[in-house]
RNA sequence: GGGGGCGUAGCUCAGCUUGGUUAGAGCACUUGACUGUCACUCAAGAGGCCGCGGGUUCGAGCCCCGUCGCUCCCGCCA
């Protein structure tokens, strides 16, 4: 294979894991980490691997010298050595189908440690049944643990998403070009993870939340399509999907719309996905996002099982029950699910839903079982006979019910359907549902403040249509924004730009930024990049670690990432972050506020 | 910022419910035996600040308080 070739040089000539049958009878020279020995005495069996994988190298009187086989027998594990051998194919009973190169072995000639090993703290060969060691460990002792053949085909498999990526899109005319990563700070959105300058007492760079502004500009200078593996910084509390440096594949497009951004991000989305061995169909499903909240409760509805939504006000509205008719009253509904099954819960079974849509913040959860032909309950004697009707339920159903606003409702319900589906096992986990959800809201509305908030970003476009319609009521304006949903995760979002500076400020004053100078103070680039001559554009940004994460069948972000960090933001490996000499600070003009410094 | 879980040998864990001889197991490690293993096998050995600090008690790995670290979740993440 040429494969081999290419990883020849002075020092080997193969790869262990490379190794076939067809190398029978070749003289090689393989580098490699120990990763298990076997010492039957005088003969040696030695696992050698590299990242290609793993090869047996057989130390053995018959073509061994006595002093080599004794050297064998004493290196130590996750040492690195240098074996000349000859490759031979394995007796029939001796072969190992589990390994890609159990046809063969390679019988040595000599050996040279080059590369001693301490006793690994942690271990890298595992038994099958062995557990992890601990996170804490694992990341304290990252170049051990990065040893691990899952991990070593994690980082292959993202290198390999890198690649596709860049060549998808360049290959339809995108430029990769880049972005500063000393920035502005943004005024609104994540908090910024801050960089004192020197030079400038006082005043502070950011590292870039995303490449926003900038991709803009290109668009403005007439680059017509980028795209960056961006790195992007946040400096918020982490998840297991969250880290505070992260990667995203950013494209910008101009003289484009909606629907062409969508089909080139399916595009690269399916050759992203082929990449990782799965054939996936385009175009997506779509759904706008007043449906994906009226059917799902959720703005990334996971469709490979139904439960959805529905609306039962009309059966309750005429009923003497106090709850369900407080809320209608208030302008509420009574929105609900029902589940088959169901009905055969226990009692403390739908107590523990109710929890869960009570954690959600609803005030309570109602329920109604149908099983042998008739209605049970707390809420089924208030029912007429014609909101029984209404119900529709099934036998052996149960019908679960929030009576709220939509605000409380829609989080509640969407709760309590994924726990209905992981307990009822009806979610299909060969699946594959992506789905873009569209026309989100141009603006929320904080309840407490009554201010109001761009959903997306304040450099979204509203629909036309939309601001003709209701000039004065931003709250009823859509976005041209979309987002980019399997299974119920947010793979990516985007939208169409302002591209009219007079609209771009008119946004501003409506998000609270009314005076021209903070207008210009704070985004004067862009304002002045839009006046000078925009095209229409707009574009999409993925999340690429969780899009690793995904096709690796993993699930935690950690495990493709080489260097994480800890939820507490913390680099185990290298101790980051430290404290720095008093000097540094002063250097910066800056002075630390903490006790005892 | 808030809540849950975990922290005992290099690693994975038991012991904690109900405080009481010398804190155990498997793997790894060291030594010895073993010529076809592939999680080799067998025998022996070494290995402990029970995360850290304080308290209760005649006595704490175990109970209480605090603290640190890791982790999961809520808030947060335009």
């Amino acid at each position: 294979m040429t494969e081999g070739n290419v990883f020849s040089t002075s020092q080997r000539t193969h790869r262990c894991g490379d190794l076939r049958a067809e190398h029978a009878a070749a003289a090689v020279t393989l580098g490699g980490w120990v990763h298990r020995s076997r010492d039957l005495g005088g003969l040696v069996f030695m696992d050698l691997r590299d990242r290609a994988g793993l090869v047996q190298v057989s130390f053995n009187p018959d073509w061994t010298s006595a002093a080599v086989i004794a050297e064998a027998a004493a290196v130590g594990v996750e040492s690195v050595v240098i074996v000349e051998g000859i490759v031979e194919p394995r007796p029939a009973e001796m072969r190992n189908p589990q390994l890609d190169t159990g046809e063969i072995e390679v019988r040595a000639t000599s050996l040279r440690v080059v590369g001693p090993a301490v006793t690994p703290a942690i271990p890298v060969a595992r038994g099958k049944n062995d557990k992890l060691p601990a996170e804490e460990l694992r990341l304290r002792h990252r170049s051990l643990d990065l040893r691990r053949p899952e991990l070593q085909a994690n980082l292959i498999l993202r290198h390999r998403l890198l690649q596709v990526t860049r060549q998808h899109l360049s290959a339809r005319g995108f430029l990769e070009l880049e972005t500063p990563i000393l920035t502005k700070p943004t005024p609104e959105g994540a908090r910024d993870y801050l960089v004192p300058s020197r030079v400038h007492p006082g005043e502070f760079y950011a590292l870039p939340q995303s490449p926003q502004i900038y991709k803009q500009l290109f668009m403005c200078s007439g680059f017509d399509r980028y795209f960056q593996i961006a790195r992007c910084f946040r400096d918020e509390d982490l998840r297991q999907d969250r880290q505070p440096e992260f990667t995203q594949i950013d494209i910008e497009a101009s003289f484009i719309g909606r629907d062409d951004i969508m089909a080139l991000s399916e595009g690269l989305i399916a050759a992203l996905w082929l990449e990782a061995g799965h054939d996936i169909a385009t175009p997506f499903e779509r759904m706008s996002y007043a449906d994906a909240m009226e059917r799902y409760g959720c703005d990334r509805p996971d469709l490979r099982y139904g439960l959805e939504i529905d609306d039962f006000t009309a059966a309750f509205a005429p009923l003497d029950f106090v709850v369900t008719k407080s809320a209608i009253e208030a302008g509420g509904r009574v929105r609900g699910l029902r589940v088959p099954g169901g009905a055969a819960w226990s009692r403390k079974q739908v107590d523990e839903l109710e929890a869960v849509a009570k954690g959600a913040g609803a005030g309570g959860l109602l329920r109604i079982k149908k099983s042998d032909g008739k209605l049970d309950g707390p809420v089924a004697k208030f029912l007429t006979p014609e909101a029984a009707e209404a119900l529709a339920l099934q036998d052996g159903e149960l019908a679960l019910f929030v009576a709220a606003s939509d605000r409380i409702s829609s989080p509640a319900l969407d709760r309590v359907r994924q726990e209905c589906a992981r307990r009822l096992g009806i979610v299909d986990e060969n699946a594959r549902r992506f789905l873009w959800v569209t026309d989100f809201p141009m603006f929320d509305r904080d309840p407490a403040s009554g201010a109001l908030a761009a959903v997306h970003h304040p450099f979204t476009a509203a629909n036309p249509d939309d601001m003709a319609a209701h000039p004065d009521v931003p709250e009823q304006w859509r976005a041209l924004a979309y987002d980019c949903v399997l299974d119920g995760l947010e793979l990516g979002g985007g939208s169409i730009r302002t591209s009219d500076p007079r609209v771009q400020s008119r946004m501003f004053t409506l998000l609270g930024i009314g005076d021209e100078s903070e207008q210009e103070r704070r985004f004067g680039f862009l304002l002045e990049g839009l006046r000078a001559g925009a095209p229409p554009h707009g574009g999409i940004a993925f999340g690429f670690d969780r899009i690793a994460m995904l096709l690796s069948n993993g699930t935690s972000l950690r495990d493709v990432i080489a260097f994480p960090k800890t939820t507490a933001a913390r680099a185990l490996f290298e101790n980051a972050p430290s404290t720095v000499p008093s000097d540094d600070l002063r250097q910066l003009h800056l002075r630390s506020t903490v006790e005892g410094e």
